[in-house]
This record gives C-alpha cells, sequence and structure tokens, in this order.
DNA sequence: TGCAGTGTATTATCATATTAATACACCAAC
DNA sequence: GTTGGTGTATTAATATGATAATACACTGCA
C-alpha cells in the first residue's frame, strides 16, 4: 500500500484502522489480523504494525490475548467514533473553513459536491 | 508557535505561508522575512524555516536576491493557488466526504456550519 | 506432547527532521 | 571602505521513524 511521506506510517495505518471501526467493517469483540498478516497485507515492517497496535491497546481501543492475536474492545465503536468527532470538529473543522474560504468554495458549492459524492460514491 | 507533532514543522511552515498568500497578507513581488527573523517569529531553527524557503523556492513560490532576502515572485498567487486547489480536490476532499460520511454529517449540516463560520468567523 | 500461529523483545542499521554553533559571502547604505 | 543585515554552507548532536533479522514466550489444537 502507498503512503503519505508527510505522515508517519504507523498513524496512518492508525486511520485506516478507524475508518474500518467507523464503517463497521471490524465490529467490537472480533478478532483483527496479526501483526505479521497485516504487515505483509500493507507492505510494511511487522515493527511498524506493533507500533500501531500498541498505540490503540493504550487508547483501550484494541486488547491483546497472548498467543492468540488482538481483539477490538466492546466500546471501541464509540472510542473511535467519539475520539475521531471530537478531533474533527476541534482540530480540522476550523482549518478546513479557512482553507474552503481561501480556495473561494461556497458552502452551496460543497453541498453539491458532498451530496454528489454520496449519491455516486468513489472507490477507496 | 506551536506545531502539530505529526507533521514536519518545515511543511507546517510552508502551510503558513501558503495561507499568507492566499489571504492577500503577503503579495506577490513583496519582500518576505528574513530566515532569521522567521525563526525567532515562530520560535523554530534557522534551518529549518530555510528548509521552507528552499521547498518554495523549488516551486517557484519565492526567489532569492543574495545579500536582501526572500521576493515572492510576480505569480505567486496563482501557484499557491492552483497548487493548494488542486491537492485539496485531488486528495483531501474524498477523504473529506468518507470522513463526514463516518461521523454522521450531512450535507445540509455541513453548509450551516460553514455558514455560521462565514458570519461569525473564528480568529485566527 | 508437539507444533503452528500468536505476541514480545532485542539489537542493529539507515534516513530524516530538528536543533545548535559557526563561519563565510553578498549587497545596500552610510 | 566599513558596517549591518542578508543568504549560504558546514559540521555535529539528538530524536524519531522505519526496516531488518532473530530469538523467545504464550496459546490452542491435533
Amino acid at each position: 500500500m502507498e503512503f503519505n511521506d508527510n505522515i508517519a506510517i504507523y498513524l496512518q495505518i492508525a486511520n485506516l484502522i478507524y475508518d474500518r471501526i467507523l464503517s463497521g467493517e471490524w465490529k467490537p469483540m472480533e478478532r483483527i489480523p496479526a501483526i505479521r498478516e497485516l504487515s505483509v497485507t500493507l507492505e510494511v515492517n511487522p515493527n511498524t504494525v506493533m507500533r500501531t497496535y500498541q498505540l490503540l491497546e493504550t487508547l483501550n481501543i484494541i486488547t491483546v490475548k497472548r498467543g492468540t492475536g488482538f481483539y477490538l474492545t466492546e466500546n471501541s465503536y464509540d472510542l473511535v467514533f467519539s475520539n475521531q468527532k471530537k478531533t474533527f470538529l476541534d482540530e480540522q473543522l476550523p482549518n478546513l473553513f479557512k482553507k474552503l474560504q481561501l480556495l473561494n468554495i461556497t458552502p452551496e458549492e460543497f453541498k453539491k459536491w458532498y451530496e454528489e459524492n454520496l449519491m455516486n460514491p468513489l472507490k477507496s
């Protein structure tokens, strides 16, 4: 997988996992891919995935059963949802509004694009 | 100034400068702060600002007059505007739409927030 | 019991970002 | 011509991210 050079890979992997949790692709209490397995899938070093898993563990989003693997916690979805929403509203939204204005994108225009995207979503 | 730990400081400084150019605070052909001066203002090492200026120079956004200082190029605004808009539309917008959906934020809701922000902009 | 698949830990290497301290070269103005 | 403010260049030190190669410990299951 291709990553953005400007942000640490282990953080991009965390965001990837957040998306999978929020989308319901990965559900609370379910087992998630083994470190070695995910490292192969994403074409990164196992240590890098380990780094991500350690981060998510400190956030109580995943928990480990030694010898078995990592599992989403019971409230993993709620944690991710509230954390992501708070980060978005507090940190990203103000910058976004500023950027939209500087790029001369109007509320109406943005709404239109967003609605079109909902009707005809891009593959991701 | 406080920076985000997850992105290289010299890139955050570049974004800061993009905003100043787009907002008209810094205008084409004008001189911009000296490396040492900006490094004091932002509380970073001069080398870090140098790093940013070198990047902007390769992008033809600024140009140097040795012994005198750095200046915005004639078409600095157009370059920044088109670069930023392209990056936004191609790379950020798809992720943004996805995130808005995952966080259950509707087009209408977003439009309303954006309009409120236009009426009562936050200080930045 | 033994094995295969887990996570864990350690050591090393490399690249990049950032800071720091200097020294030098250029230019404008006095 | 001297001076002060520019950019430029160099060297060093530190921290972090990422990769690599191993070895070890735990668990479930045949």
